[in-house]
DNA sequence: TCCCATATGCTCATTTTGAGCAATTCAGGG
DNA sequence: CCCTGAATTGCTCAAAATGAGCATATGGGA
């Protein structure tokens, strides 16, 4: 691994697999590209690390593109599970895997390639992350038995649920996607956690989340995370949107991703003083209301400011 | 990787090492951890993965502590480098080498435990990015070269540089620290790149900073960046301090981190109305002027605030 | 023509920053 | 015992950013 191995013995030989959370935003739903494994559970793609690219980056490209026939847009390195768990049907004996998760963002949610291969919403599987008709029917439902986990653990635990889950008068932090999943993992309130321990988990999948195989919506959830935190300081959300787009539209789209309401008057002062966007010219009507102007992203705002992206003025009250 | 593979061909074996960047703050300056390679290049501690391990972070620490007798307090994951270029000795042919990076962060500096171990000024490897007594030298000295090397890329070049080495205008980004970096290896500048493709490097070492073995620099920028991001949205500075100290104490370790100076007033205001710290009750004379209060770090923070850390108010004039 | 549904403009109170002046409080020296 | 130096603390004030909400503009259709 070095120049100079500190400790004998090689480097141990693992098998290395990727998995990409690939989004797009469509129709006012953020949507991830699913497949459909031989069992029927829904899938992160994912297949192996291929030898022959010169950066992990590229190999993750080409095998994307060449599998769903989709262009990647931008692309960023999530994390790498190691878990020697992970495999469930290995024994104690198995070789162990190593997965690296990476995000990309597409354009255009094109009805993809392979005819397994579908668009989902993401809050398919999250339900309680989407708080933008208020909050979501998934957090009522989860909150008892939540609360009975919680009680178990004393003081630690009802801690992170209030701090996670916004319950006792916290604030809901859209962010910490990932801390959540892996909190209802604990509680046993996710089917995952039912597979992998066999224990009972009696919720619907409207409350609980449709399931996916292996750690994949571990993945998705640290992908949703980072992408919720990177749209606030990097121009990140217009690589999802067509060339041109009104504000709505943005809105939109940044409402989706981050699963909140946003303050309308307060959201277009915030993206036009930044200079994210500029006029077109055109405008564009069909809303029913008055036309909107047709904007386009300003690239120049890279050189201009220190941490560019779309603040999330939300709303409080009303 | 997957249940079921989509392409045909079991996951590539590869070869996996870690390397950890460990970081302390002792006497106002940030410290890392390095050790010596017989070739006489400083490097980051570095080895392989461990099967027997259930998490990577487990290996990580278990390695670590077995190696430099530190125990490590916070640990996170910064990147997974898998360049196939990045054995210098190898050929074509080679087994691809992958390489998780870490940071880790420890309170306090011991001598470290193997004899070839050392805690180093990680300015030491980045002159450049230490502003605490104004601009650097390093930056007078680096600039015409950079201006020289971007003026051959045109504007897109020059304008890299203007956003990341601050100097049109723009203002100094301290987290950019890997973009800085990669453009100074780019241009030609630090001798990584000399090592790698044989052109001429004349920079004294003082300006285009002490090298290190294969990518560890790039490794050392990563944790750089992150923990200079970090700081200001999580406690993580605590994780460096004893466990009890003066708010002066803990400004100096942060501009020692950030590499930037604070304003003194704003910087106590911030950290005392967001409820990061206590009054122990105690004060500490030793300064030569009016003893200070001694403070500890409060945890409640974590369930009070969505975003704990150590804002930066910079002193922009004086 | 009137109405509906948006888009857009603007105001105002509140908070959060950025800067800097001033008072406090110890150690030490005359 | 008083004065002075060197920090630590306390406070003030203007400027900028944020949170909320009212008011106006402008198209398409009833």
């Amino acid at each position: 691994m070095d120049e100079t191995p500190r400790e004998p013995g090689a480097p141990t030989a693992l098998a290395v697999g990727l998995t990409a959370a690939i989004v797009a935003a469509t129709g006012e739903e953020p949507r991830v590209l699913v497949v459909r494994t031989p069992h029927g559970a829904d899938a992160l793609p994912s297949g192996p690390l291929e030898a022959q690219h010169r950066t992990l980056e590229a190999g993750l490209r080409s095998w994307v593109e060449r599998r769903t026939h989709q262009t990647l847009g931008y692309v960023e390195q999530l994390y790498t599970f190691g878990d020697r768990d992970r495999r469930e049907t290995d024994g104690e004996g198995a070789q162990r895997a190593l997965s690296l998760g990476y995000l990309a963002l597409v354009r255009e949610a094109r009805t993809a390639g392979a005819a397994d291969a579908s668009w989902q919403s993401w809050y398919r599987y999250f339900p309680w992350e989407d708080w933008r008709g208020g909050p979501p029917e998934a957090i009522a439902a989860l909150e008892p038995p939540l609360r009975e986990w919680a009680a178990q653990g004393g003081k630690l635990g009802e801690e992170r649920l209030r701090l996670n889950f916004g319950l006792g008068g916290a604030r809901w932090n859209e962010e910490r996607v990932l801390e959540r999943y892996e909190l209802l993992y604990e509680a046993g309130l996710v089917p995952e956690r039912v597979r992998d321990r066999k224990e009972g988990a009696p919720l619907p999948e409207k409350v609980r989340g449709v399931a996916m195989a292996v750690d994949h919506r571990r993945v998705l959830a640290i992908a949703i995370g980072r992408l919720r935190g990177k749209i606030k300081y990097r121009p990140v959300v217009f690589e999802l949107m067509p060339p041109s787009f009104t504000l709505s539209e943005l809105q939109r789209v940044v409402e989706a991703l981050s699963g909140v309401r946003l303050h309308k008057q307060n959201f277009r002062r915030l993206v036009e003083q930044q200079g994210l966007v500029e006029e077109t010219g055109e405008s564009r009507a069909e809303t029913g209301g008055r036309p909107a102007r047709l904007m386009r992203y300003r690239r120049e705002v890279l050189v201009e400011r220190l941490a560019p992206g779309v603040r999330l003025p939300a709303m409080r009250r009303g």
